[in-house]
DNA sequence: ACCTTTACATAACACCGTTGTGTTTTTGAA
DNA sequence: TTCAAAAACACAACGGTGTTATGTAAAGGT
């Protein structure tokens, strides 16, 4: 017996391309053959190192995931946790819209490529929940949030934040309450119904706006080259291998306000 | 000049099946072939009717708000507004549970046959927002909101239950931290976050959850047979013509719990 | 050097939305 | 009543999708 590897570099290349594609020109573009094409393959590439197409989104909504956790990570623990736990929602929705697309298929928005979610993605999910769960306790010890259960308080959080969101990625929050002012107010109301008092919210809230540029929009967010099961292939100097077909890109990504005002 | 006219019986026949096949097997079985086959026809019908797969998608898409904007006007207005609030809630969430589906076409969930959401759509969907705003000023009137922005305490309304529920249809939340609970929970906080205090909003979303069944479950919700544009057509006895291949169906759509317990 | 096992390319299959190409049917006017 | 124009409709095709069968070339342990 004496079979023929695969080449790990090449299984990088693919997700790089795919997550490329599919942030620059949305799901649409998800196709097998136009990976292919610009990774100079034939499409069976796909299937030789992922299986299946959908295998291949998989290994970019884990990458979405794990972006999303280096994001509340760096949320620094302070003397005022309520403004911690809205900058975590602001983490949260800056990541959002800076992957809007695979933010998207993360939480059943989009489905390219016949991508269902498993039960172990949505757990991945739910596990950067446990930021947010561990600042809920430290607003009740401070105080600030009425004592109940934190788990609850995250999950509040976390729907509101994301119903904003998806509404926003999907244009319907227009001026005069445009994104960036209903999640302003969100993050206040969510803050007094936990039980802060509004005046503090609000205080806190505007805290945590300022913090936005040193702790969330400057986190160091490596491209989707190094990802898990990548090891080494990162000493390889090149970026991409310059594709045959690199057509002028219908349209290169519509602009998005930032969230960190 | 002498054409030959379209048969409007025709044309909510087609709405009607493709309603059904939405509900019963989701998105993807909203095709031209699967449509033109349950109609004993050809593909050619989509055409000749809607012009293309997305304008078909387009009209259930109006009946969706249209469904959404019944259930919201049947809550009554009483004396304790922010009972009626928490029933907007829950007829939100009872429709959109009722026709998932559709609801993830109506907020750019999911997109079958290429359809993409128009602004006029969007404006419908905010239309439905009247209501809310609506029974916000009452709720400001009463004294059991903080004063301010009736609209934008209506898009936080909206944000956070849209949120719970996409992230509801997505299988995120399972238990002990299920939906119902979620909801509930989601809801007295909602109003503390607007300005309640928290024991009336807590009395009041156990009032609304009382009236749900008479005054959102007891809604009658005709079929997808009486749309804008179907006028007559309703003096016709039959049903959809009994197609030719009636195949088993995969599944007969999942069964999802009832909001209002 | 060999031989087995596998990567890979090519082409095909079944499906999709859409669109030509005819044919059939309707329908207002002569 | 007859006629002809215009549109509905069926059929087949076109370009696209994910996936798979088939053949070939290359890699690696013996």
């Amino acid at each position: 017996m004496s079979p023929r590897r695969l080449d790990p570099q090449i299984r990088t290349a693919i997700i790089d391309i795919a997550a490329r594609l599919l942030a620059e020109e949305g799901p649409q573009a998800l196709t097998t053959r136009r990976i292919a094409a610009e990774a100079d393959a034939s499409t069976m590439v796909v299937y030789t190192y992922f299986g299946a197409m959908s295998e291949l989104v998989r290994e970019m909504v884990y990458e979405g995931f794990a972006r999303l956790q280096r994001y509340l990570t760096h949320v620094r623990r302070t003397d005022d946790p309520v403004a911690d736990m809205a900058l975590l929602g602001r983490g949260y929705r800056h990541n959002a819209l800076a992957n809007s697309h695979l933010y998207a298929v993360m939480f059943g928005g989009s489905a390219p490529g016949g991508f269902s979610l498993t039960e172990d993605d949505r757990q991945h999910g739910r596990y950067t929940l446990s930021n947010v769960v561990e600042c809920a306790e430290r607003c009740f010890a401070a105080g600030r949030f009425r004592a109940g259960d934190a788990e609850l308080v995250a999950h509040q959080m976390w729907s509101a934040t994301h119903g904003l969101i998806t509404l926003e990625l999907g244009d319907y929050l227009i001026a005069p309450y445009d994104a960036d002012r209903c999640f302003e107010a969100q993050l206040v109301g969510l803050m007094v119904g936990a039980g802060d008092d509004h005046d503090a919210a609000a205080r806190s809230v505007t805290a945590s706006r300022l913090r936005f540029a040193t702790e969330i929009a400057s986190v160091p967010m490596a491209g989707p080259e190094n990802l898990p099961s990548t090891e080494a292939a990162a000493a390889n100097g090149r970026r991409r291998p310059a594709s045959a077909l690199a057509k002028v890109s219908s349209r290169p990504a519509p602009r998005r306000a930032e969230p960190g005002d």
